[in-house]
DNA sequence: CGCCCCGTTGATCCTGTTCAACGGTCGTGG
DNA sequence: CCACGACCGTTGAACAGGATCAACGGGGCG
């Protein structure tokens, strides 16, 4: 871990403006009505302006695989999906999952060839559209457009906050990072925020945060011992209770920057 | 760090396939003629197809910050830049580095408001262009569209890329493949790819990677030590030279699985 | 010159990895 | 039925890689 800042050295940084800058502060996104997913009413009009084709997922179902030809997008319309960059060398890494109203594919557009695999942690379905029938709806109906590219742009947001969580918190503060968008994603689509079922098992969480899955189990175990989150009192260790998310969210907080030029106490 | 692979439990993987998978397969990659940029054959189009405009930039001028409404896209067309998140609590990460014929402000299109700051390195050009002409003019012009959405998906697959380093690989390798990516983004724009002048402090690069300015120095020192790379000759020491691209790379893929099942040796 | 920033290197410490053992659950098959 | 193995999650102990703290030399600039 390094101390955060203290770059940008050159120029100077102006103030942290109360402006909401990026994912972690989704409690001005919310208030402000934003959804990290796209909503059913454009999901619709996807629909009327395409022909789109429907798959229903079981869990472990590759939705596509990395070095497939690109062809299709695809929205996640029920269930979830992992996302896993798979490298040449062998090395996989987790690198996404995606909710309800989430695209699927969009890396492959450039190099007209999947680079990662997709695939469903859960029955489910996906909508699949043909990339180019898209592109001609999209001349059609600019909406459509301003849809897609909502969609691109939400994910290379995640995908760098990702980065940022990834080498900036502790492994402690990695975990609760990650229940706590769990949990918010949850709630962009109106869902229970208290209550999560983890579809990975520890190695995977492990693999996506970048930590054993040592370190994982260890990181809930304190979180839980902290009341941060509970256990599912009945079933496995995957269900997990949040009594307060906000709380969670400040643990984060309070991890970096243990004591940042402040009056007194 | 933790074993790479080892997950996929549920969908056992299928064998490796010789496909180039990704970013870091790059020798196949330029064979195949692809570009990691914007090729300028489709930046002419861009100008004719609407208006740009164009800006000087110096070291440090800013060409968006966070927090700023987003109206503009804009493609470097000359000197480079680094994207830096900025996140409400304060931590801030450079998530990337652009060059020549790279986008940037895509992640402002979701929330319509910038959500990095993006920084010149260096003298240099930007081309801005008004993101509702821009739609506008995708309307008209297909080709623009692809060129467009291939850039998106770069700059996804770049990210997903550089959180697989971030989280795979120790502080040796990640500084080589730090290395080795510039060299590739130099080859792709058809550029030296055996001297490097690193715009950025030690520290800059740390955050980057995740790590601390002395461990990239430590691990600039190793390296030279281990002849793959060599300091500018005369000047500062941000002036890096790669003997041999190829051994930097092997060097990345040596760090990993010290001995994977093999027959002998 | 004094100051500041940069890069390097050394010494020490700590976080997270690694190795290991254990209990629980599930599915299979004797 | 239970034995068995595979997998999962947890926890402990030892280790190591990188962070932290510190000192030093060099260069640019007021």
């Amino acid at each position: 871990m390094q101390t955060a800042a203290a770059i940008n050295a050159t120029a100077p940084s102006f103030e942290p403006s109360s402006v909401c800058r990026n994912a972690s502060c989704d409690a001005a996104m919310r208030a402000r009505g934003d959804e990290g997913c796209t909503k059913s009413s454009e999901l619709e009009l996807l629909a009327q302006q395409l022909s789109i084709g429907r798959r229903l997922l079981r869990e472990g179902d590759f939705i596509y695989r990395s070095g497939q030809p690109f062809t299709h997008l695809y929205v996640l319309n029920s269930g979830m999906a992992k996302v896993v960059n798979v490298c040449a060398d062998g090395r996989e890494q987790v690198v996404g999952l995606q909710f309800k109203g989430d695209w699927l594919g969009i890396e492959g557009i450039a190099r007209g060839q999947h680079g990662c695999d997709a695939v469903a942690m859960d029955t489910g379905e996906v909508w699949t559209v043909r990339y180019d029938a898209l592109v001609e709806a999209c001349t059609r109906c600019p909406q459509l457009l301003t849809m897609l590219h909502a969609a691109m742009s939400r994910e290379l947001s995640r995908e760098r906050d990702s980065m940022l969580s990834l080498s900036t918190l502790c492994a402690d503060a990695r975990v609760a990072d990650f229940l706590h968008r769990w949990a918010q994603a949850l709630a962009e689509r109106g869902l229970r925020t208290d209550q999560i079922r983890l579809r990975m098992s520890r190695a995977e969480i492990g693999n996506f945060l970048g930590m054993t899955l040592e370190s994982v189990s260890r990181a809930m175990s304190r979180l839980a011992r902290m009341e941060l989150i509970r256990f599912g009192s009945e079933g496995g260790r995957r269900d997990i209770e949040i009594p307060q998310v906000a709380a969670l969210e400040r643990f984060v907080e309070g991890t970096l920057a243990p004591a940042p030029a402040r009056a007194l106490q």
